[in-house]
DNA sequence: CGATTCTTTGAAAACAGTCAATCTGTGTGG
DNA sequence: CCACACAGATTGACTGTTTTCAAAGAATCG
């Protein structure tokens, strides 16, 4: 159930036996099979989500209906809208399995009251935070400064152990090309 | 000096006078003129950085020396870049000044020592954290969702208070378009 | 006011998107 | 085991948009 959770917690920071039950006790698993919905668009999102198995991708939808890609989602990552979540406003994401996976869910006042009792912990989602941060700001500038082509390669580079699982098409959604771009792209 | 980002800090936590002192005292005060830099590409980044008055902005610059723009900011906003002062590397960023300007700069571990003195702080440092990460969200989100032209009237819209001092040669950097295309989508 | 920087315009070239058809591989049921 | 259906990938022709380059006009700084 939600061990894998706190092995990955544990390859981070020291946790008594009283912590790993506190987060076991407030942890619930939920099963997706590939194509169903973790979040929908116009859900308000409410729980820290950490996938312990399986593949995910993020997804908004524009005026024209067509999918924009903004996330993949592998195991012992953590997902989720949180503009949603701290401003209680709807989606507008998709969250969607690509495989059949596995994820831990908290409620969000559930992890708070986690991070008030473990310090640890606290330090810990501060620090990922900082770092997904980082990476969002990172992605910024090279999604304005990079080609299409560049933004590819340095994708399956970064990628690489997640490449092989995604559909070429749901790549192109994510670099903003079209799935005919890509092709033509990889033929070189 | 340091006065604007007290009351700044003031409007959004509770603080004693001793805090109060605590915080001038390791902060120091740096006067930009227009194009002078506060950071440039290969410096390591140290500082949280407080603009009270004037404006800047940050960019990096691609292989064939084009620079792509990735943030303005205005009075009462922070900036830096987090990657480089998280993982103690060489930016790649530059900011600059657009206006003279006046940044309040405390180094990074005077700052983490007054946030582990002063818990309000702490507090609100989460926040902004949690809040800047959410708006990074959203704008990748739109930078691969919209179009240009959608881009450009939404960034006027939330930004109103400052388009005026930015040349427009910039906002089409910060679009990711080039200065004769922003003038053709104004054009309408 | 003089110099510099910024914006606008036009025309040509490069590029990515669209559409429709074909090809490939996978998995299913007969 | 084969045939078929389906989803995904590729290809070519065409269309539309954006970039590039060069030049002129407007605005701003010192």
């Amino acid at each position: 159930m939600a061990g894998q959770l706190i092995n990955y917690l544990k390859e981070k920071i020291e946790l008594s036996k009283a912590d790993e039950e506190k987060i076991i006790s407030v942890a619930t698993t939920k099963l997706l099979r590939r194509k169903q919905y973790l979040l929908q668009e116009g859900d308000i999102w409410k729980y820290y989500a950490f996938v312990s198995r399986g593949l995910l991708f993020r997804y908004s939808v524009d005026d024209k209906g067509v999918p924009h890609i903004s996330q993949f989602v592998p195991e012992n990552h953590w997902t989720g809208d949180i503009y949603s979540l701290l401003y209680k406003v709807p989606s507008i994401f998709n969250i969607e399995a690509i495989e059949n996976s596995e994820i831990i869910l908290i409620k969000y006042e559930d992890f708070q009251n986690l991070c008030a009792e473990i310090s640890k912990l606290n330090d810990l989602v501060f620090s990922l935070l900082q770092r997904s941060f980082a990476v969002a700001q990172n992605r910024i500038n090279t999604d304005i400064s990079n080609t299409a082509e560049q933004r590819y390669y340095e994708f399956i580079e970064k990628n690489a152990f997640i490449v092989a699982r995604i559909p070429q098409h749901m790549i192109a959604s994510y670099l903003g090309i079209s799935p005919e771009t890509l092709t033509r792209i990889r033929k070189k």
